[in-house]
DNA sequence: ATAGGGTTAG
C-alpha cells in the first residue's frame, strides 16, 4: 500500500472516530499519524469546533500553519466559527486575510462565517459591508446577521437589518422569522403579533420549528389560548413543541393543563426528555405542590433522568420550595455528579429560604472551593441571605468580593446590595451604593423604601420619592405600594391621598398590590369609609386584600364587621391564609369574644389546613390572658411546638397586669429579661403590675432598677395631620407647657383607646389614628413640631407636573379637592386639571 | 463545510 492509500484510510478512520468515539479518541489517532494532509488537519480541527473546544481548534489551526500545510475553505470555516465563539476578533481578521489571499472571498459559506464573526465581535459595520457586497440577495447571509445580533442581544440593530433586508428586496424565509420571533419577547406582544401577521402575509409555510417559535412567543405573553390555537394549525408535533407548550402552561400557572398536555404527549408516542421534566417540575414548585412533584420525581427515576443536570436542578428547586425540610433537596444535590452554578444557586437559595442562612454562607464557600464561580444570580441570593439575617458583617464581606470581581456593574446585584444594607439598618451605606450605580430602576428605590418602612423610618421612605423623581425613574405598582405603606405608617392622610391620585392617574390603581395598600392606608388613617371604598374598587380581591380589609375593620374597633367580612371572604371563595387567622384571633381578643377566638384558632388547622405559627400562639396567649384564663395561657406557652420568644412572655405579663396576678407576672418578667434584658417595656409592665396591685414601692424599685441599668422608656410618639402639616407629639419631651398638657391627655386617650381595642402598634412606639385624635382633642391650633413634607417637586400630577393640593377624597377616577371641585382622570392618565 | 425551536437558579 502506498502513502497515499494509507493516508486516505487514516483520514476516513479519523472522521469515524470523531463521530463515534468522541474527539479525544480521534485526537489520539491524529497525534500518532505519521503523515497528515489538509483533510486530516481539517477533520480533527472541525471535530474540536463541533465539540465546542474552540481554544484547542485554534491551537490546531496554528500548528497546521506552522507545519506548512495550506488550509482549504473547510478548514477556514471551522476556524472562523471557533474565533466567533471565542470573540477572537484579531485571529478572525487574520483568517479573513487568508480567505481573500486564497481567492475564496466569494465563497458563500465563508462569507456567512465572517458576517457572524464580525457581528458577534461588535464590528457590525464590517459585517454589513460584507452583506451589502453581495447583490444577488443571499437570504442566508442576511439571516445569519440578524441571528448573530439577536444572540448578542442587540434587538434594535437586528430590527434595523431586517428592515434593510426588506428594502433590498430580499424575502425573509422561515429561518428569518424563527430568529425574529425569538426577539419578540423583548420587544413586546405588539411586535410579536406583527411578525406573526407578516409571516402569514409572506405566505410562509408553518413547519414545526416555526410553529414552536410562535407558540413560545404567545406563551411568554400569557396568551396560552393563541399558543394552543397555533400549535393545532398543523398536525406535526415533536418533543420541542410539546416541551414549549408544557413550559408555557407551567409559567402561566396552568398546572392542570400542563399535566394534561404531558399525558397527551405521551399518548401521541412522543417521549418526554430532560427539558420536558424540568418544565413540569417547575410548575410543581410554582404552585407548591409537593405531591405532584414527588410523582414526577418517581417518573424521572423510572426513565433514568435523575442524574441529569437540568432535571436535578429542577428537583432541588422543587423540594426546596415545596417541602418543609431541606433534606430531600440535599439528597438530590449529592446525586448530581458535577453540579453547575444553577445547582449551587438553587441549593443556596433554598437553605436561605428555610432560615439556614449560615449554611448558605458555608455552601457559597464550598462552591468556590469546588471551582465554580458565582454569577449575578448567586450573589443576589447570598445578599438576600445577608439581608434576611440583618447581618452587616456578612454584607460587608460579600460587598468586598463583589467590588473585587466588578459584579456590582450588574443592577440586580447592586439592588440586592442596597436591600441588604438598608435591611441591616445602614441607610447611609445603601444610599452610597445607589450613588455609585450607573443606572437605577424602580426595584432599587422600592427595596430601599420598603426596608426603611420595616425599620419604622417612614419619613425617609417618603423622601425616596423625591430622589426617584429627580433620577427620572418612574414609580411602578410595587414602589407605590411601598410609599403608600410609608404614608400609612405615618398615618398621613394628605400624602396618602396625593399618592392615591398618582395611582389613579398612572393606572396602577388597578393593581392589587396598590389597592391593597390603599385599603391599609385609609384603615391606618382611621377612615374606614375610604378604606371600604378602596376595597370595593378591587376587581378580584385576593387573600391579601381581604386580610387588609378585615384587619382594618378590627383595628378600628369594628369587630363584628370584621368577622362578617371574614364570612364574605369565604363566600367569595377566597381561601383564608395564616395572616387571616392572625387577624381574626386579634379581633376576637380585642373585642372580648374569647370563645369565638378559640373556635377560629382551632378551626385554622382542622378546617382550613393552615398550620399555626409562633405569632398565632402569641395571639392565642393574648386572647386567653385578656379573658383572665392565665393558667391556660401558661399551659399553651409550655406545650406549643415553638420555643417561646420574649414577645410571648411579654404578652402574658401584660395579661397578668390586667388581672393583677403578681406571682405569674414576676415569673414572666424574669423569663422575658433572660431573653431580652435591654427591653425597657418589661420593667414598665412589671412596675405597672405592682402599682395596680397596690405595691407601688415595688413599682418604684423596678423603675429605679431600669434606670440604673441605663435603660429609658421609648418615648411614645404620635402624629396628627392638620392642613397638610404633620404635628408630632412625644411623651418623652417636656419642652412646652401645651405639649405637656396634650401628652397628659394623650396618655389617658392611649389607655382608653387601647382598652377599646383601637389600633396600637407595639413595635412603632405609639401610633394612633390622626382623625380620632383630632376629634378627641378638638384641636386644630397646635404648634407645629415637625412638619414632614414631600415637597412640590414630587411630580404627583402627570399632567401639570405638580401636586393637586388639598385633596379631600378620591372616588373611582374622580379626585375631589377641598373646595369641592372635582377633577376627572382620563384613561390615558391625564386629568382635567389644566391651568391648575 | 453556511441560517432555525424547548429547560433549570435571584
Amino acid at each position: 500500500m502506498g502513502i497515499q492509500d494509507d493516508l486516505y484510510l487514516s483520514n476516513n478512520l479519523l472522521s469515524l472516530y470523531a463521530k463515534c468515539f468522541g474527539v479525544v479518541t480521534a485526537r489520539h489517532l491524529f497525534d500518532e499519524m505519521p503523515y497528515r494532509d489538509v483533510v486530516s488537519w481539517t477533520a480533527i480541527l472541525s471535530a474540536h469546533t463541533r465539540n465546542k473546544q474552540h481554544f484547542e481548534a485554534l491551537e490546531l489551526f496554528d500548528m497546521m500553519l506552522g507545519s506548512g500545510q495550506c488550509p482549504n475553505e473547510f478548514t477556514l470555516s471551522s476556524a472562523l466559527r471557533s474565533c466567533s465563539a471565542l470573540g477572537e476578533i484579531e485571529c478572525g481578521v487574520k483568517i479573513h486575510a487568508s480567505v481573500v489571499k486564497l481567492g475564496l472571498d466569494l465563497n458563500p459559506v465563508l462569507r456567512t462565517n465572517l458576517i457572524d464573526l464580525y457581528t458577534k465581535c461588535d464590528c457590525t459595520v464590517e459585517a454589513y459591508k460584507l452583506l451589502a457586497f453581495v447583490d444577488d440577495g443571499d437570504i442566508v447571509s442576511w439571516t445569519t446577521m440578524i441571528s448573530s445580533l439577536v444572540e448578542t442581544r442587540k434587538w434594535n440593530e437586528a430590527l434595523q437589518i431586517y428592515v434593510k433586508m426588506i428594502e433590498a428586496g430580499v424575502y425573509p424565509n422561515e429561518f428569518t422569522f424563527v430568529k425574529l420571533l425569538g426577539m419578540s419577547s423583548y420587544l413586546g406582544l405588539g411586535y410579536g403579533k406583527l411578525l406573526h401577521a407578516q409571516l402569514i402575509r409572506y405566505g410562509i409555510e408553518l413547519n414545526v420549528v416555526l410553529k414552536t417559535a410562535i407558540v413560545d412567543m404567545y406563551s411568554k405573553y400569557r396568551q396560552m389560548e393563541n399558543a394552543i390555537k397555533v400549535s393545532n394549525l398543523t398536525p406535526e408535533y415533536d418533543v420541542f413543541l410539546w416541551t414549549t407548550i408544557i413550559a408555557g402552561l407551567s409559567q402561566n400557572l396552568l398546572v392542570r393543563e400542563a399535566v394534561s398536555a404531558f399525558i397527551d404527549m405521551e399518548l401521541s408516542g412522543i417521549v418526554p426528555n430532560n427539558f420536558t421534566y424540568a418544565s413540569l417540575l417547575n410548575s410543581c414548585s410554582s404552585v407548591l405542590s409537593l405531591n405532584l412533584g414527588e410523582q414526577f420525581h418517581s417518573r424521572v427515576i423510572m426513565v433514568g433522568l435523575e442524574g441529569d443536570i437540568y432535571v436535578g436542578n429542577a428537583l432541588i428547586d422543587m423540594y426546596m420550595k415545596c417541602s418543609r425540610v431541606t433534606t430531600n433537596a440535599a439528597k438530590i444535590f449529592r446525586g448530581i455528579a458535577s453540579p453547575n452554578i444553577i445547582t449551587w444557586t438553587s441549593l443556596i437559595a433554598g437553605f436561605s429560604e428555610h432560615g439556614f442562612e449560615e449554611v448558605s454562607f458555608q455552601l457559597f464557600a464550598e462552591m468556590q472551593a469546588a471551582g465554580v464561580q458565582p454569577n449575578s444570580f448567586t450573589l443576589s441570593t447570598i445578599l438576600g441571605a445577608c439581608s434576611k439575617m440583618n447581618s452587616i458583617s456578612q454584607t460587608t464581606k460579600h460587598h468586598a468580593y463583589i467590588i473585587k470581581t466588578k459584579a456590582d456593574d450588574d443592577m440586580v446585584v447592586a439592588n440586592a446590595l442596597v436591600d441588604a444594607y438598608a435591611g441591616g439598618g445602614m441607610a447611609d451605606e445603601a444610599w452610597r451604593v445607589i450613588g455609585m450605580m450607573n443606572h437605577r430602576d424602580p426595584i432599587t428605590y422600592t427595596s430601599l423604601a420598603s426596608r426603611l418602612n420595616q425599620r419604622g423610618d417612614h419619613e425617609m421612605a417618603l423622601q425616596v420619592i423625591i430622589h426617584m423623581c429627580d433620577d427620572g425613574v418612574k414609580m411602578d405598582e410595587f414602589s407605590l405600594a411601598s410609599f403608600l405603606s410609608a404614608a400609612a405608617g405615618l398615618g398621613t392622610m394628605e400624602t396618602g391621598k396625593q399618592l392615591h391620585c398618582y395611582c389613579v392617574k398612572s393606572g396602577f390603581d388597578e393593581c392589587n398590590s396598590v389597592s391593597n395598600s390603599l385599603v391599609h392606608l385609609y384603615s391606618k388613617c382611621g377612615s374606614m369609609q375610604d378604606a371600604y371604598r378602596a376595597f370595593k374598587d378591587i376587581n378580584e380581591p385576593d387573600a391579601v386584600s381581604w386580610n387588609g380589609f378585615i384587619s382594618g375593620l378590627a383595628s378600628n374597633g369594628y369587630i363584628s364587621y370584621a368577622l362578617s367580612a371574614f364570612d364574605d371572604m369565604r363566600l367569595a371563595g377566597v381561601k383564608p391564609d395564616s395572616v387571616t387567622f392572625l387577624t381574626l384571633t386579634f379581633a376576637c381578643s380585642h373585642g372580648g369574644l374569647f370563645d369565638l377566638g378559640l373556635d377560629y384558632f382551632h378551626s385554622m388547622e382542622k378546617t382550613y389546613n393552615v398550620a399555626p405559627k409562633l405569632d398565632h400562639y402569641a395571639c392565642l396567649v393574648d386572647l386567653l390572658g385578656r379573658a383572665g384564663r392565665l393558667e391556660e395561657a401558661m399551659r399553651i406557652i409550655e406545650t406549643m411546638p415553638f420555643r417561646p420568644n420574649s414577645l410571648v412572655y411579654k404578652t402574658l405579663l401584660n395579661a397578668c397586669k390586667l388581672h393583677g396576678n403578681v406571682p405569674l407576672g414576676e415569673d414572666m418578667a424574669r423569663r422575658c429579661l433572660e431573653l431580652d434584658p435591654s427591653d425597657p417595656a418589661i420593667y414598665l409592665l412589671l412596675a405597672n403590675l405592682y402599682d395596680n396591685a397596690g405595691l407601688s414601692d415595688f413599682g418604684e424599685k423596678t423603675r429605679r432598677l431600669m434606670r440604673e441599668r441605663g435603660l429609658r422608656r421609648n418615648p411614645g410618639k404620635c402624629w396628627m395631620e392638620v392642613r397638610n402639616n404633620i404635628h408630632l407629639f412625644s411623651t418623652g419631651q417636656t419642652s412646652h407647657p401645651i405639649i405637656d398638657e396634650i401628652n397628659e391627655k394623650l396618655e389617658l386617650l392611649i389607655t382608653k383607646l387601647k382598652n377599646q381595642g383601637y389600633g396600637y402598634q407595639e413595635s412603632h412606639d405609639k401610633l394612633y389614628h390622626s382623625e380620632q385624635l383630632a376629634v378627641a382633642f378638638g384641636l386644630l391650633s397646635v404648634p407645629t413640631m415637625a412638619p414632614i413634607n414631600i415637597n412640590k417637586n414630587s411630580h404627583i400630577c402627570l399632567h401639570c407636573h405638580d401636586f393637586i393640593m388639598h385633596v379631600t377624597q378620591v372616588v373611582g377616577r374622580e379626585i375631589i379637592v377641598r373646595d369641592g371641585k372635582r377633577f376627572h382622570v382620563f384613561n390615558n392618565g391625564q386629568c382635567s386639571c389644566r391651568g391648575h
